[in-house]
DNA sequence: TTGTATGCGTTATCAC
DNA sequence: GTGATAACGCATACAA
């Protein structure tokens, strides 16, 4: 019985030798077709297409690793919380992957683990990936920063927090995002806006904060430490900061949630204790969550470009060739029926 | 100026040779202690880690899939539908690679691309994965299974809707769980209970909707399609769904949604309606998004076990050297504040 | 219990 | 434009 004919069912797949073969060329022209490198004849290119397609052959990641100056994989390293967040950033970073017929390595991690640095550079070593994506809160480790500048990899950074001009990075602006919703509710006659802080370990909460403050000094309005509260971007921190809120002796006719998770948060609260929304209480938050941002009333939110952002960063690291690079993305006010004037 | 010393600072990474002449031993015995295989003698051992340490020295993963016949990488594909469901299956399946030591390649597709298999079969030839996890609805396209068994992949399902007997998978009893819900609506009271459909492509909309059926018809109830409403897994669906059935001439008095954003656009639509919630409308559903079920009031729902669900997958694929075994995990029903007697 | 020789399937280097 | 040959860093098979 013959043995099985190369690259067809039940076979060892086809190697870079077959192909040569059959095309009548030698396994470095097949090599310059499969890399799209210049100095190939159309004639050649395409003889070795066919090739290619007859039998159905797909380069060993590994054997091109080893042998070449790259892997063809890049990693994107994220510490696991928001999963709508994560989803984002991942669809994101795997479209422009797929542009670059690149290989993405998803790395969980935790931000706050005395290892990172240490998991890191086994990835490296490991799997010689081309780039590293960094996405918050693991943009401002130092350590990892470090390992990756040592190693020499390649590296962009989602939504840094600190020492900006150090990599390349994406952002959106979420101090004016925060200031123009700030503002948003100043317009609508709100001289008393309760704001719940994001969670502490993302840059982006202090940045929220700023930009809500820089609206009230802009109006004039005093910045009272009472009506802002601590939140950890959970629906259950959204919740126990709204009931803080309301309990005030004067408390505030609406609620800026630093997201929307916690924005559901103060809703459910606002529905347990009867009040008629956006009538009685207006809320607004930043859509980490589509879902909480469908519920009765729509949410206003800020749009974040979140999937945006990840394809850009992607983007960075295959066209930037190591320049330091920053990319803003814009970012929406998106209004809808959470928000009215204060009663009265 | 001396080249840098191997493993530290800008220097290419140690090799396995590095590593065997600091300890006096062969890279053969190095490969042993890395891979764990008997035959070494407690002291070389010691000696051998001793090296490992001080060189931070971790294998090219690219020489191990080249030279040996394992990548030590598995694959897990999925298609993008609910973030929350995608992040419990990566989390637990990539819980387990952890433990075992091998890498993860995060793999989305379109379940309803035709070039599926071609994406699958270039997987497999790139990077030799030693093992596949699939998830639904990935799980019921034929022309991949078939590809996996072709090239003699090991595979697991989660939740396969089609041929079980096929390979190993994990799966809990989605209609089991939906007869239990319907019956605790049922014990409440409830004899017209509106339903909403899952999404037409995932197994577990067909079986939902047959524990339904078995419950009524357990009670003795006739089984009433004007009751039963399509919907596909999302807010928006579940809203019109709720209006459709609430506009009925005889209304429902409890609607069991199919998973739980469905459930929460049935609690807007109430709210919109003026409903006093769970008084004039008992609502449940299943857990696909956390968020949904922590709103006000809180929603009853079967609790799925799709982390651990990911994680046996995993399991199975490391365990079952190829046996073809089905586990079937425990969901739970989370009683909580959206259900009461119907009204009257 | 340990070591030696060979090859995995590509890319890099250099020659033509 | 194209081809020959030597790496790449490890596991395998077999020998000791």
């Amino acid at each position: 019985m013959a043995p099985p004919k190369k690259g067809s069912l039940g076979a060892d797949p086809a190697t870079m030798k077959d192909v040569a073969e059959a095309a009548g060329v030698s396994m470095k022209t097949v090599s310059r077709v499969l890399n799209r490198e210049r100095y190939v004849s159309d004639e050649t290119r395409q003889r070795v297409e066919a090739a290619i397609a007859e039998f159905n052959f797909h380069p060993s990641a590994a054997a091109r690793t080893l042998a070449g100056k790259r892997s063809h994989q890049i990693a994107l390293i994220y510490d696991n919380h928001s999963p709508h967040y994560i989803y984002q950033i991942q669809t994101g970073v795997w479209t422009r992957c797929v542009e670059e017929r690149v290989r993405l390595l998803a790395q969980p991690c935790d931000a706050a683990s005395p290892d990172l640095e240490a998991e890191v550079r086994a990835l490296i070593d490991q799997t010689r990936v081309d780039g590293v994506v960094l996405s918050s809160p693991v943009t401002d480790v130092a350590a990892v920063l470090e390992e990756l500048e040592l190693r020499g990899v390649p590296y962009v950074r989602i939504s840094p927090g600190t020492e900006h001009e150090r990599s390349a990075s994406v952002s959106m602006d979420d101090a004016q995002a925060a200031d123009e919703m700030t503002m948003h509710l100043l317009s609508l006659g709100h001289r008393r806006i309760g704001f719940i802080l994001g969670h502490p370990n993302h840059a982006a909460s202090d940045l929220r904060l700023y930009g809500y403050r820089r609206a009230l000094d802009r109006a004039g309005l005093p910045f009272e430490p009472k009506y802002v509260r601590p939140g950890l971007f959970d629906f259950a921190s959204g919740e126990a900061a709204a009931d803080a809120l309301l309990d005030l002796p004067n408390p505030p006719t609406a609620i800026f949630a630093s997201n929307d998770d916690m924005a559901a948060g103060v809703m459910t609260v606002a529905h347990r204790r009867g009040l008629s929304l956006p009538r009685d209480l207006s809320i607004t938050g930043f859509d980490d969550t589509p879902l909480a941002s469908q519920l009765w009333p729509p949410l206003t939110t800020v749009r974040q470009p979140t999937r945006d952002l990840a394809y850009a960063a992607a983007g960075l690291l295959f066209d930037a060739e190591g320049e330091i690079i920053h990319r803003r993305l814009p970012h929406e006010l998106v209004l809808r029926g959470s928000t009215a004037p204060p009663p009265g």
